[in-house]
DNA sequence: AGTGTAGTTTATAATGGTTCTAAACAACTG
DNA sequence: CAGTTGTTTAGAACCATTATAAACTACACT
């Protein structure tokens, strides 16, 4: 199977949950913004069987912890995840809380002229807000 | 006194505690980051009578909506504000979870080539997370 | 000053996303 | 196959935030 040695590399049990959540998160075309509650109805979509909410959540951060999903640093009651791992930015959409990709060719390099002491840099997130 | 007529210009009415609110808030030397706990802890300090919870919450949002605070974009169970409202960017130091100001000048302009119909670009806010 | 109105404060309850618990279960090792 | 360890699960607990609705207060107008 496409995911078992993916989560078995990663000191993951490849459990059926498991790869049923790799199927609705990896196995598309594009990358996608989701939030736990959005991703708990397309697995209820995609599955017959049901996933337990905890299980998801446990998955959801053992993935992020992994470098399979990234956090989306929004101001928002709850959070956004990405499937794009890669260095790249976000339009939010205050209007309906939607989450665009912004690809880094938009941005431009960002460089960050002051340095913490005894600190790395392990991300640079940029946040465009739009409003109407 | 002081921040009755910026209260009055902005259609809020200077009660006593949004009085002492802009106290805590606005009359120090250096601005601050800040959660909802942080602000109440702070108040309770500096000021003998109690403002109760609901009030600090409606206060705070209501000084975002006109301008005087600005919320900033971290992941975290607790919402971050700022009383530096001028456009600059912070480090957020994932160990302790504390945030530290950069300069405009430390990140350099920020040129967002992407349009997005009939949106505005309301902010641009750039998270540059740090690790050991 | 006194009165009416609209805005504000307050304690408390409700909400809702997320995490915890501990028991049942499943994957791995030998 | 048995033992161990990791995983799933339903439900409870947690906790930041928001809603409620009653008491209160700033303000405008006499």
């Amino acid at each position: 199977m496409k995911y078992i040695d993916k989560l078995r590399n990663s000191g993951l049990r490849p459990t059926k949950q498991r790869l049923q959540i790799c199927e609705v998160l990896f196995n598309t075309e594009k990358t996608f913004h989701f939030t736990i509650n959005e991703l708990e109805r397309k697995i209820k979509d995609k599955i017959d069987s049901k996933i337990s909410l905890a299980t998801i959540y446990n998955t959801v951060h053992a993935f992020e912890k992994k470098g399979y999903l990234k956090q989306i640093p929004v101001n928002s009651n709850q959070t956004y995840f990405d499937t794009n791992t890669t260095d790249h930015h976000h339009f939010y959409n205050l209007k309906d809380g939607k989450l665009i990709d912004l690809e880094n060719s938009d941005v431009g390099p960002i460089n960050i002229k002051r340095k913490i002491d005894g600190k790395k840099i392990k991300s640079i997130e940029v946040l465009v807000k739009l409003e109407d």
